[in-house]
DNA sequence: TTGGTTGCTGTTATATTATTACGTTTCAGA
DNA sequence: TCTGAAACGTAATAATATAACAGCAACCAA
């Protein structure tokens, strides 16, 4: 196997963290990516993701609209909230987990990064993770059989640290 | 990266083969499984899992009732396709394609394999590749971080050689 | 500052995928 | 042939997602 780039330890996302920095960190990033793009993170935009944020757990976007009606007083219909998640995933803000159909914060939205998530599905929680070399590997073989590959989706189900 | 066990060749599913040949394979194979297992691959399972192999694209649960009721001259209830999808899922002559909410047929039902999928976004099939090595890679990193894995998806999205 | 254009949000309706709950039938084994 | 478990039928509904169109806000050029 390729040398792991990956560091070898408990995810933060499974610490007893100050989440309260993951939050701010996120919204700091996307602001400044935003800006440095010329893309528009609105109040609703910014809001969503915020609320993505919450935890490292994935949000459906249901989820995300009760949460938004309990702040707001004011219910949001399910376009408003798929067109935010939408410029979201556009902008590498968040990833979609296909296997839950949800949505969770992405750690580093600023490279294009290859990555993997770990999904506890006790807690809920899914930690990302860099595929650099797996997903090299796989993009060889691909092409070998004759495929050119656009887009990887690696989920990987079993127990986090805390609920094993 | 591992050596490859991969053919490095066109998949069969992108060449001009005969897929009558590929249905009843799957068929007999499925047959075979269930009798040894003291499974009942009943009339309705087996037609569903035809259906299934009636190519190498994955189709959703109401692709599968319209083309039921398209043989039978009978429409069936979503509780009755889903409940055959599972059985077959058990079973593992089928796998689920989260990323598309559809179903395909499984090449190897027999052994407990690792496999992931190059899908092509053109034209719709589906190739099951073996994936031990790095699935065990990934199984090893997810271990290093403390996470006990159970299942892995790995869906890759692309042209396949037919299309691109 | 105005007017036009573009992009964002609101709203209604509906599509698509999947499950719950309960009743009926079928079938293998006693 | 009876019986219990498994399979299937049926109606209702949940959960996720999109289409289509209307109104509004922000930006840009004149």
């Amino acid at each position: 196997m390729p040398k792991s780039s990956t560091v070898n330890k408990t995810p933060i996302a499974c610490t007893d963290h100050n989440h309260e920095h993951c939050i701010e960190e996120a919204l700091i990033k996307a602001e400044q990516l935003c800006a440095k793009r010329g893309a528009r993170l609105t109040a609703l935009r910014r809001n969503v993701l915020r609320l993505i944020w919450k935890n490292h757990a994935p949000l459906g976007a249901y989820d995300l609209m009760d949460m938004l009606a309990e702040e707001d007083t004011r219910r949001v219909a399910p376009p408003t909230v798929y067109r935010s998640l939408e410029f979201l995933l556009d902008q590498g803000l968040i990833h979609r987990i296909n296997s839950l159909n949800a949505y969770v914060g992405c750690h580093s939205p600023s490279d294009d990064h290859e990555e993997y998530f770990l999904i506890c599905r006790e807690c809920g929680v899914a930690v990302e993770v860099p595929a650099k070399e797996i997903s090299r590997a796989i993009d060889k073989n691909a092409e070998a059989m004759g495929f050119t590959i656009e887009t990887q989706t690696l989920e990987v189900v079993g127990l986090c640290p805390n609920c094993k």
